[in-house]
Order: C-alpha cells, then structure tokens, then sequence
DNA sequence: CTGATAGTTCAACATGCGTTGAATTATAGG
DNA sequence: CCTATAATTCAACGCATGTTGAACTATCAG
C-alpha cells in the first residue's frame, strides 16, 4: 500500500497538542503555514521579541513540526517552514482519535444503571 | 445549508487544545469516547484519585466538550458524555487549521533571498 | 436521626513554563 | 581586526496550573 502510515500513539498526539496548545505558538505556526518565514519577519507580525520567537520555536522544532533552513548567501538567516509530513501525521492522528464516530453509547458499569435525564435539565456548577 | 457551521475562530481552538493538551486529561477523553463513565470509574482506570478527577472533568465540561447527566434513581452518580456537536465543530475546525494543504511556499519577504539549502545539510543545536 | 456513599469544593503546595533582559555565538562587510 | 547584524543561549523572575489532603454537599438506606 502507499502511502501508509502507523498509527500515531496517543503519547505522540499529546507531546503535540502540548506543544500547539500555546496561543502564541499557534500563532507563529499559523504564520509559517503561510509559508517560509524569517525570526525577525515573525516577530514583526506578532510584537515578539526575537528571543522568545525563538524559544517557541525551538519547541516547534524538537516536536518535529518545523524545519530550520539557513541561507546560502548570508548564513546568519534562518528560515523556518512547516514540516509537512508531521503536519499530514498530526492531521490524521488527530481525526482519529477525535472522530465523532468514534463515541460509543455504552451505559455506565457502576451505579444503580437508572435512566438517563437529558443534559439540559442538569445544573451543577452554577448557582 | 444543512449542517452549516461557522468557522471556528483560531482562539476557540487554542482554547480547546490547551484543555485537551494535559495527558490525563486527553485520557480521561478517550475513556469517554468508549461511552458513558461515571467519576469512579474513571479513577479506577486511570488510577486517579476522584477529586482530580472532578477537577479535570470540570474543565472538560467548562470548555463545553463533556456533558453531565444525573442517575434518575440515585442522584449521588454523576455520568460523563463526549459532546458530539463540540466534537464534531473541534474535529472540523482542527482539521482546516492543520490541513496540510494550506502550507503556502512562499518565500521570506527579508533576508537576502538567497538559495534555500535542503534542510537535511542543517545541524544547528545538535553538538 | 444516623451513617454510608458519590462527588465536589477548598486551601496549600509544588513545579512547569512563558516571559524578560543581558550575554553569547556566528557571520558578513570594510 | 573591528563593527554591525541575525539569531540563539542563559539566568532569573512570576504566574498558571496540576496535585494533594481535608472539609463539605447531596443523596440514599435503615
């Protein structure tokens, strides 16, 4: 078969959801689905010090999500781009494990196994 | 349109994965996925302790991906549901953030613009 | 009323991690 | 060499949050 892919682990899943789940990272990330950026091009478009883009993106790098690229004519640029086949892995590993067909009905093993009242009618929480 | 839904801005998503992103949590969800659980049950499982297991399920139920239903014959049991609207709008909107697809090739707009070197040739934190 | 059960809430603690500013590395140009 | 630039690394801080044990609610059985 083409193309195939093992199934992702649920661990791999949630090193990277632990890693996209940082609102600025996502940010960054979001950018560079835009395509190739530069540390100083991202952190013109979000306000972030040099440094911190950095560190995000350190983290986007060892979760395997980005790739770092230098250029040929003045090394001291680095290029950063979405890895694409993590992306295609992540995507699917991700509509898997989060498939709505996935849900089982099943009835609760413990308790008196009562009938269920509809969510609605439920107030827990708010006073 | 039938089933339409409006687009999930990128900030309910991050929402959504910073609570999907703590591990127990993500297998707390998982367990739900498989059906209905009540607290204890999960515990067992999970080897948790029921309060952590109230706290996690709370921000479960506050992100609104897990619903509660009360035993109608004893009210002391508390059952968990996957929220299938929640899920399907979280599977939806994950699935066009992330889409491969979308990765554009462009080109940073600074550095000197020279020619990328494949990423592979690129050793930058590795001694 | 009393005790047991299922679950939640509360307060205190511990730690991971994003943030910040300064120092450091690497490269290019003159 | 010497300076400027792009980026990373380092040390310190502060806050968010997962964890823990105890107290508290609510409900049911006798």
């Amino acid at each position: 078969m083409l193309n195939y892919q093992p199934p992702t682990d649920p661990e791999q899943l949630a090193r990277w959801l632990k890693v996209l789940a940082e609102p600025k990272r996502l940010r960054i990330f979001n950018l560079l689905m835009q395509g190739v950026q530069c540390n100083c091009e991202l952190g013109d478009a979000l306000q972030m010090a040099p440094n911190l883009i950095s560190h995000h993106l350190a983290k986007l790098r060892d979760a395997g999500l980005v790739d770092v690229t230098r250029d040929t004519r003045d090394a001291r640029w680095v290029y950063y781009a979405v890895n694409r086949a993590a992306l295609e892995q992540l995507n699917a590993a991700f509509g898997a494990f989060f498939d709505p067909n996935r849900i089982q009905p099943r009835h609760p093993a413990c308790g008196p196994q009562g009938n269920l009242i509809p969510p609605d009618a439920v107030t827990l929480a708010e006073p």
